[in-house]
DNA sequence: GTACGAGTTGAAGTCAACTTCAAGTCAAGG
DNA sequence: CCTTGACTTGAAGTTGACTTCAACTCGTAC
């Protein structure tokens, strides 16, 4: 397959894989004049790249996870380290919804006067939120 | 309070109370010679940033959600659709949590073969896991 | 044979949210 | 008066994950 068309099967750019080529995330299998040639593998381990994205991995600790051929060799333990912090993710963000849906539904005239939206600010300032992370991290769905 | 006095009580390091002040985000109330003055309320102003962040908002949207005086004047609709937008992402990270554990305690002698790894892994390739996100978003945390 | 479209390269640019830096200004203590 | 230490400034640097750019090389079609 050329760049193209592994970009057409996975919607990841073109420019993404020569990005992910350069940092050692997949390999060509050759090249067809100057034109890379990929593997059909090479679309398994993009959809591990994605996972582990989705998981909240950086691209080093992605690249960690694989094998200089591109097979997985994943740290079992690694793995639910991983499932944990995502849980305590999780734990935060639906205290955070809940916190905005009641805000949402308070019938105080204003937020200054609704005392769940009180208590939110008070959970955001003592840090019951987590103010102050250090990583970079999980995206957002903008829509 | 001075602004060494703020950082005290909120965490929140001086450089980053200059840079808000500078985004529109905080404000101060004077200065004591070069030195500014902050008034108490401005710790409720940087509760409810926190509170933004930790809802995935960036600075800008949070700024228009501040009256000039620096009073939330926050569109309940905008609150719901935040909580909703979270609530989905948090669906997705359960998703991602179930996933890594499974594939954790998942038998097989590589993850090659482990048929609920390559479940996982489809389903990042299928984009199931919403593969490409356009906002930078909510941070995880290190440890 | 030459124009075209799609690929190639390394270098530089982008984004958000900060941090760091050098150089300068003060107030208070000794 | 002089040092110290906390503050000030604007400008530049940081991070990760890309994207964009100009300049170049192919294979194919006309």
């Amino acid at each position: 397959m050329d760049i193209a068309e592994v970009a057409k099967h996975t919607g990841v750019p073109a420019s993404t894989l020569r990005y992910y080529e350069k940092q050692g995330l997949i390999a060509s299998v050759g090249r067809q004049g100057i034109r890379r040639r990929f593997a059909p593998g090479v679309l398994d381990q993009l959809a591990l790249i994605s996972l582990g994205q989705a998981a909240g991995l950086s691209l080093d600790e992605i690249r960690s996870m694989l094998l200089p051929n591109g097979q997985p060799s994943i740290d079992r333990q690694m793995l639910a380290d991983k499932a944990d912090e995502i849980d305590a993710l999780v734990k935060r963000l639906r205290a955070v919804s809940r916190g905005l849906r009641h805000a949402a539904a308070c019938p105080a005239p204003s937020h200054a006067e609704c005392p769940s939206f009180q208590k939110l600010l008070k959970a955001a300032a003592s840090g019951a939120l987590e103010k102050r992370w250090r990583r970079p991290g999980l995206k957002l769905p903008y829509k």
